[in-house]
DNA sequence: GTCTATAACGAGATAGAC
DNA sequence: GTCTATCTCGTTATAGAC
């Protein structure tokens, strides 16, 4: 399952076939339609709250090691930036693909997708009400990080350069910091 | 050709057959490879960029429309969101499904990509120097603007609903006027 | 539970009559 | 240039020995 979730993430749904999973898996596929009855949208699923659990643990841990939501925010741009320079420039978001295949097609696919993105924005959400933001401000906040992160993650796979994620946490930084209470008027 | 934009804007690159193209256009399969001999990758890169003018387009005279950058934006994304919800939240990013599942896979497909965003960053780019935003400050933003409008854009076909949209224009005309020199200080 | 073999089908691509 | 028929290969999924 987590060569699953790894070739969702680099490939997407699509393209990513039951028998590359088993190869790269070291399962046969047998043992996989075993364990998996509902065939490749079950695994497909599971792959993604897998993706989805692991993603938000990373995030969590990062958001928690800044006090300031907007410094924390860099913190992630400049992680995600790095593991994806790092992967050379294929691991994106870990369900963005699949998602945006899914949509209108593949239900359980685009279910386990969009509760993935509701999760993220949850922890964002936490992090930006501890900073003093209002529960309106907080929770618009929320959705607009993570959307800009995610486009900003597919900007910098197409230009193979880590700019655009790192300019995107220095705008959000600041916009969040605009609707912060100010300390010192 | 047409057609072929159209399933590869709902159904990304890798679920699109050519037989469903054929099917969809009234072509036949044989005068589709008698046109594009280079097969699926060379239609499919055609299709890009044909949707590439086409949103170009559109959004250059979105842009025209208001003089204030802010105002501009927050018009094109009520446009994209009202297009969305119009089109049963299947009709996204022209360009995003198939270049997420290009990267570093279909290099004819992830070019293709890759230039629509850059001819679409132009655009708000130059929007950004009229409104009186620094040169760097307005190739900064215009990256950040493209990439917030299109994650929002997932999260709207997601969730259904075209407030992650308007929040993005909402957040995104603050974060503009943020660099914009103050008439009335 | 695990593996091999294969069924049933659709994919991309091509040949050749018209 | 257009159409039909077909080739080859890979896909999801299953059957059944072990």
């Amino acid at each position: 399952m987590r060569s699953a979730a790894r070739l969702l993430r680099t490939q997407g749904y699509e393209a990513t076939g039951m028998k590359e999973i088993a190869r790269h898996s070291g399962a046969t596929l047998g043992s996989i339609y075993h364990f998996f009855p509902g065939g490749k949208q079950e695994l497909g699923a599971e792959a993604i709250r897998h993706s989805d659990s692991e993603f938000a643990a990373a995030l969590a841990a990062t958001l928690e090691r800044h006090p300031d939501p907007g410094q924390a925010i860099i913190a992630c741009t400049r992680l995600l930036a790095a593991e994806l320079a790092e992967s050379g420039w294929v691991c994106g978001c870990p369900v963005s693909a699949a998602a945006l295949e899914s949509v209108g097609r593949t239900p359980g696919i685009e279910g386990a997708a969009a509760r993935a993105f509701e999760q993220w924005r949850e922890l964002v959400y936490r992090k930006l009400r501890h900073g003093g933001l209002s529960e309106r401000n907080a929770r618009e906040l929320a959705v607009t990080v993570l959307n800009t992160t995610n486009g900003a993650l597919l900007a910098c796979q197409l230009a193979r350069s880590q700019t655009p994620l790192l300019t995107a946490g220095k705008h959000l930084a600041r916009l969040v910091s605009s609707y912060q209470p100010k300390e010192k008027p």
